[in-house]
DNA sequence: GTCCTTGCAAAAACTTTGCATTGTT
DNA sequence: AACAATGCAAAGTTTTTGCAAGGAC
């Protein structure tokens, strides 16, 4: 077993996923943190959301939106995700306000967390009318 | 409005694709093809993808599985997707085995045959005890 | 002092693009 | 004959890895 040391890297990027709604990419939280930390280097982001990701203190999305770029969410409360295929945008839904009922419990063992769906938002309707 | 030829490429790899349960990458889907077709290039796998993907005549799948590999399914019947987060196989539900109900359906059009829900296989299940 | 983590650069992995040639219509 | 599609190679993107130097414990 390996031991994780706390470094200001680290510190400063799970403070800013955290601090994030809009489901980020690599890239994306390496600009966002260069601000704050000019020197940081893209290696260690990926290396610190790989770390975060296997403490649980973050999530990775499985799907990809628009470009093929893995996404973060910082968010780790209850809730399953809504994916605009015509823009791209990740919303949250708690999930309170969906209800699944599954018949193949046997077979598989769902992830209550772990749902993704895919659709239209409400901005890219009202675009479309 | 450009318009497509039918090639003897595009035809082979629409059956193969058709005759797959198993969600093949680009990669997985140019190995299988050479077999038949040896001098067939990988871009040619790419563009006939996106082709067929545009026509409707198979879906490509959101969800990275264990790689960041773009996964496509030739099976266009009404179903979900359980993707497995152990090993990462992606399993087929049809959607009357599972109910959703989601009070949402003003902010989001939902698209039922886009939902990816994690777990874990039967196969995971087992070998986890 | 040990050895995990960083930052940089190089490499790897996946996908897209440019272009001359081939094949469909 | 026009021009879309192919095959190849090169380029583009995203992610991972190697390594010397730095930092946590």
């Amino acid at each position: 077993m390996t031991t994780t040391r706390n470094t200001k890297q680290k510190e400063v990027i799970l403070s800013e996923i955290k601090k994030l709604y809009t489901h980020p990419t690599a890239k994306e939280l390496h600009e966002i943190i260069k601000k704050k930390m000019p020197q940081i280097g893209f290696a260690t982001i990926y290396r610190n959301l790989e770390s975060l990701k296997n403490s649980g203190e973050i999530n990775e999305i499985r799907s990809k939106t628009n470009k093929n770029q893995t996404r973060y969410d910082g968010q780790t409360h209850s809730h399953i995700h809504l994916i605009c295929k015509e823009c791209g945008k990740i919303e949250d839904l708690e999930t309170e306000k969906i209800k699944i009922e599954f018949k193949n419990s046997e077979t598989f063992q769902i992830d209550r967390d772990s749902i993704e769906i895919s659709g239209v938002c409400k901005d890219c309707i009202t675009k479309n009318n």
